[in-house]
DNA sequence: CATGAATGAGTCTTCATTCAT
DNA sequence: CATGAATGAAGACTCATTCAT
């Protein structure tokens, strides 16, 4: 198809192919270093979990994990990040979709608890609770992350206000509201997805959830 | 009921007197540990402080340590209890105050900012951080002091609803309601006192999450 | 004897007893702990003997040998000074019974040959072999270990030189001379004792290596 | 013999042209491995630098290195070897040259401090400090080229003397003066060249030290 | 021949805990 | 009851070496 055939580097020569297939299983073997980390961590604890468990389940020698990742701590930044990421896009995607009105909030939630908790209880453990109470490192990092996921709903909430014709607030004021709703949904989801085993009703929960949000919201916003 | 019982010292021989004495001390000492060992926590965190560390700021031996705690998460352990008892004692001494309205939630709320996060900022670190991604014991410790305070809490709001004749709801609503509320509080907490080096502004914090509190509540109980 | 009995730190009771027992005990560990290093580092090299080995043999744990010192390094730092402290001692010892002639030279040369590499093979193992070729930390100390004995051997020349009513010379002339002599004995040494099983005639080493190293320095001053 | 094989290079066939070229492009390579090992030995010290510094410097993989050289250790011994050539040939050469005077020992002694000091520092680094205190093996090859140059030195003393006429000496006698020669210019580059920066006035150091070489074996052959 | 990912044995080091004095 | 020296299990991490591609 590509007329440009012949040349080494080219996509569809032997070479490539052999390469690119190399840097395929590369990438996979991060990433079940990872994985297993992952399930070790929000399984068993970071501290419980030793280097040598994590490359036995990843099918891999001690040496290879750290081929892939500097050292303990930096699994375990990796997957903080990984998650804040994921919970940052999460926000984002809905936001995008919506039509700048606090139902955007709404959908978030939903999506939060439902896709996010629902899908990753490990995310949970690892983002709100082994995260914590860890190195110097590790809780600058936590505190980075969260700072980045507070700006967001900031962020996502001044714009909507704006849009809806509320005035303009005191900057203090959104800061509060994003640091609440993101201390309220994370001690949702530990509450109700680590230590309930299986919430029996997600949909109640944030259905409710969102109604204290919004709520709390309408109130501040009031005075 | 036994006057004779409220001074530990009071005595009337010289066994006695020794003996009260050295029970004093004993008191004096473990006090001393579980005072070095909280600020040794908070401020380099629980794995970053080594025993031999809190017997120097406490100034006794490692087998002092030993003698008055069974072993290092003991000693976080009764910190978390500890703390979690001042938390409690805060609540309940509001409620017991109070006439049974929401506002008893506003006094409990800037409680907690003023005397609790303002004087006690290891509190928090010890709390809120350093119990959060430790063993298996001390994540089941952290649940039931959590669980304790929800159910506070919950018992408090079922309470003043009735009193304020709101009519009985569902037994899921309080409890989102509490947990809601923990986590606003304990994100506030960790947010202004611990990664913010001081608030600015404790008392205009105080105001808003309150508003936001009780907006929330309310928003809740009208569906 | 001392009639100022019976007070507790005196060194006639009973604790003072055991606890001046325990502290030759701790001396004892330490000593055997070094020793057990300067066996190994002499027998297998620095690199070639672990931890374990010198715990082993010093029949501790490894445990204990951190106790006593800082790390690997810190032994080999410990047993270079400890040598090199010996060295100087020869020297100083030598020049003190000496009469400020070029004599001096004579018997510390003998004196070194006869009693330091004569009864103590591992020393020269590890001053003069196991102290290269190490870290920078070590080669730090053993270049000011070097320094130290020039500096010794350097005003002890100049010292004797002046007694013996020789002109003031260039300053860089003694320092010359300090090294050079250094470096002979430092050779003779590693090439008789270390490479070669035992040498046939001390004496005749002894006595030529003199007459060689007074034939440069009456040579030097020539000029 | 062969006038064809005096340049590697030359060929007549295409194939020959291109293997020639493999051969010498090998022989770069192999060269470039053993500067980069030569530079980083010098600078970091052997054990302080990893097969992969090696290959990084010489810009090769770290598979390359192991097609060139058996192991870490044989580009050590390779350095030392191939260092303690040079120091042959430096001897040799000027001997050569010389009219079998005491006078060869002046200009060896020169050549030695001008040239292989002032011009390969690393060399000192190598030779006289990282062959020392590493493998058993290491030490055996240290142990050989040392003696290989005591015998030169011996060999050349003897010739020299006969030739002047001296009688015959004690064996014993010659070996001394080849050991402490080879103590003395070893010592003397190391404090001068190694230890500190820049030696001031090299003429001065070699002016001396062969006064003091020469006062030292004509004070010996007098008794 | 070159590459560089994978290996895994080897070691240092830490530190909670114990126990003889 | 206090002490603090001794323990030793546990684990992170390194890096020389190999080998499939």
């Amino acid at each position: 198809m590509d007329p440009s055939m012949g040349r080494s580097n080219d996509s569809n020569s032997l070479l490539s192919r052999s390469a690119s297939r190399r840097l395929r299983e590369k990438e996979q073997r991060y990433n079940t270093i990872l994985k297993a980390a992952e399930t070790l961590f929000a399984q068993k604890g970071y501290h419980q979990t030793s280097i040598e468990e994590i490359a036995d389940l990843a099918e891999v020698s001690t040496g290879s994990v750290y081929f892939y990742f500097k050292n303990k701590e930096d699994l375990l930044i990796t997957l903080m990040q990984e998650i804040g990421h994921q919970l940052r896009k999460l926000l984002g995607d809905e936001l995008k979709k919506a039509d700048f009105s606090f139902d955007s909030f709404k959908n978030i939630a939903f999506a939060f608890l439902r896709e996010f908790c629902g899908n990753h209880p490990e995310w949970i453990a690892i983002f709100f609770r082994e995260s914590a109470g860890q190195s110097l490192e590790v809780e600058e990092q936590r505190r980075q992350l969260f700072s980045k996921l507070t700006d967001d709903i900031k962020e996502a909430f001044v714009k909507i206000s704006r849009e809806q014709g509320i005035g303009p607030v005191d900057d203090s004021c959104p800061e509060l509201i994003a640091v609440s709703i993101l201390g309220l949904y994370e001690r949702i989801a530990c509450h109700y997805f680590l230590w309930q085993d299986q919430p029996k009703d997600v949909e109640d929960i944030a259905q409710r959830s969102v109604s204290f949000m919004l709520g709390g919201i309408n109130n501040l916003l009031k005075d």
